[in-house]
DNA sequence: CATTATATTGACCAATCGGTCAATATTCAC
DNA sequence: GTGAATATTGACCGATTGGTCAATATAATG
């Protein structure tokens, strides 16, 4: 009984979040979110209340999207060293190509926001506790078929190769070819083995 | 013959240049700096042009700082396994430790500034290939006298290594514990044994 | 002391910031 | 068609943005 939405939620969510996404959260103003949704300024505040709520619920379904791609390409692999490496190359294949050097979403609000925004830094907290025990679980499962060293804890393992996509998506930003970038990631398997 | 500046030029920098690295480009306003600084608005115009070449010099004073302590503790080494990885655990110890997760100001920059300012991006750039030189010196040193494993290159040894130090930096801005960052270190050195 | 040259100061500016809201439009239930 | 409920619109707001500038102060030179 009342008039419906004219608009499709999640299809302005992405095109917040890939405002956000490339320029960052203090550099996109409402202004660029208008343009960028085609919504009006207040169809904008009478949805998502606020910047800040708008921001927080496109990085939601930002990471709901990566983490569909995740578990899809970490969960119960035959191979585990070779589904590593192809959601490792994938991922950097993804993340290095964009002509803007966009970079990864998680890692550029890790940068902007998470010293100083307490809710952002719970959610990627959250999503490096999830993503961190699918890498184990593949890694320590790599372990008993021979695909990896047994030497380290997986647990470490994972970390370190987190820790390591973090790095080379940084780099990426910086115009690093993806040529440099894939090879380091085989360079870090080869280290595993 | 003219009235002599009544402040000390790196000493604001210096000033600015904290601003800068905690809060970044975008979220640190003129207001801000007059605050950190203590000059007035006029005066920060009058020394420095604008806020972008403010930022420009703040980050080279940085970098400079930066390499003269690189270049202490990677240069010459005579146990290169052991000075690496001292350089590599004071780096992170003295960035992961700061209350206001801080960071790395180089990587800080990579990830807001580097994809759409050319200047940011080029000194970047250079210092990275500085940075690298050193560290592939020292990596390839290692593995003349048995410290490093000689089956991989020392430069993509360099670029890994490299990589996880911009990822760790980056874990650390989403409070990961100084702990967690530490044995990243031990488990990337020993792979590379 | 007068001149020259630069530094400092703070009032001032247009533009943009995030955000609000009254007026209008649109839909469904009756 | 009428009324209730929600959506859309764009003008509007005070605060803040980066930046300017005329007035004033301070030094070295002659």
């Amino acid at each position: 009984m009342a008039r419906p939405r004219e608009f499709d939620t999640d299809a302005v969510l992405d095109a917040a979040m890939c405002a956000f996404w490339r320029q960052g959260y203090e550099a996109t103003s409402m202004a660029d979110l208008v343009a960028a949704t085609g919504l009006q300024k207040g169809s904008l505040y009478k949805a998502f209340s606020d910047k800040h709520t708008l921001f927080i619920r496109a990085l939601q379904r930002y990471l709901e999207q990566a983490n569909r791609f995740n578990q899809q390409l970490l969960s119960q692999l035959d191979a585990p060293k070779v589904g590593v490496q192809h959601w490792f190359q994938t991922l950097v294949e993804s993340y290095g190509t964009y002509a803007d050097h966009r970079g990864c979403f998680s890692v550029n609000c890790l940068i902007e926001l998470a010293p100083h925004d307490d809710e952002v830094r719970q959610i990627l907290a959250a999503q490096t506790v999830y993503l961190r025990s699918l890498l184990t679980q593949a890694i320590a499962h790599g372990q008993t078929v021979g695909d990896f060293r047994t030497d380290m804890e997986a647990e470490d393992l994972s970390m370190m190769l987190l820790s390591l996509l973090y790095g080379i998506v940084t780099s990426s930003k910086g115009g690093v070819p993806i040529e440099q970038l894939q090879k380091q990631i085989r360079v870090a398997i080869a280290l595993m083995e």
